[in-house]
DNA sequence: CGCGTAATTGAAAAGTATCAACACTGGTGG
DNA sequence: CCACCAGTGTTGATACTTTTCAATTACGCG
């Protein structure tokens, strides 16, 4: 649920070192938005470290959670490849840092590094199939059943993401998110 | 909702014809599930004609679906280039004709048409903003207002797809389906 | 200490699922 | 031509799940 993607990270922190790179690297601090929704973005990024999470807001002011992106996690890359606007916020969940690269440059790379290309392939197959998934089980099961697996998948989830978030993320309130971890716990 | 492609059928369309192509043309009949879930698959398609729906089944016997597809859209392609098992299974809706490809002779094409390469990234890319855009707002609206989008996308939906199938794309049941459709309509 | 953010809990209202019965349709065989 | 059947669509009553609203507590930090 904390998505990673150790090749990806691996790859660029080669091509880091590189005098002739794109890639530049940059810090984020905690809880700040750096990308907002519905803007037109320069860039595309990759996680070093840290998490984000990846979150619409709707018309009710709801906030739907994505994805919460770890190390080697890339995001801008849909922009980049339709010209359009972020469709995404994106925020820190902790510190992070980041590999930036201008849409420009990526767009080059993607034509010219048959490696680089498949990478981002295989990162956006990936993305997919979990969205996929993902959300077929969050549909047809229920709140507990959808906490279970989640808590099955990441022991430790509660001590990294605020409860609003996880909530946020299975799309259901608060209140009955809470309701049902008490009757899991006991 | 029911999503297609036209750059991609033009592109194949068009590919088709030269003596050298990898893409045959095939015909499948309405009601046949052309791919089943977790299955090793061996051809990536286009659809050339006709509707198809690309649905998981889950443990609790519920179809969710994913997506229709309609002309020029892709299947396959994220299990051809994970090389995994399809996560989906794909089923015709009407009589469909379909453009195939094998996987192997599909990432060839990839690694040496820079034409094809990107338009599979722009499919990949659209499918990706598609899930994400849906799902979050399907998760945070009640039933009467997804069937309200819907009926503003697609006014003539009813009359080609069966409402059990428009239910399980809104993961709701037939009977919640109907009730909402019915105080819609007055 | 006091402030704001995050977490907890209760009660009532709204939304959905479940179960079960019945209606409509097109095609098939006697 | 009619009887039958299977698939699709419709509807009601009830039980269950989830949200909404509102009040209270716990925690981290200047």
């Amino acid at each position: 649920m904390i998505r990673t993607n150790t090749e990806l990270l691996e790859y660029i922190s080669n091509a880091i070192k590189m005098p002739s790179t794109y890639f530049v690297e940059e810090k984020i601090k905690k809880n700040t938005c750096w990308i907002e929704q519905n803007q037109k973005i320069f860039h595309v990024y990759v996680i070093k470290s840290g998490v984000a999470k990846c979150y619409l807001t709707q018309d009710t002011g709801n906030d739907f959670i994505q994805e919460f992106f770890g190390e080697g996690e890339l995001f801008g890359e849909v922009e980049a490849i339709r010209d359009g606007q972020s469709f995404c916020a994106i925020e820190a969940i902790l510190d992070m840092e980041v590999y930036k690269i201008a849409t420009t440059h990526f767009l080059e790379l993607l034509e010219n590094d048959k490696v680089f290309n498949k990478l981002i392939f295989k990162s956006m197959a990936s993305k997919i199939k979990y969205k996929a998934i993902r959300h077929s089980y969050n549909q047809s099961h229920s709140i507990k059943l959808n906490l279970l697996r989640l808590k099955k998948q990441f022991p430790n989830l509660f001590s990294i993401i605020p409860k609003q978030d996880i909530a946020n993320y299975l799309g259901v309130t608060l209140r009955s998110f809470n309701r049902v971890l008490q009757e899991i716990e006991k």
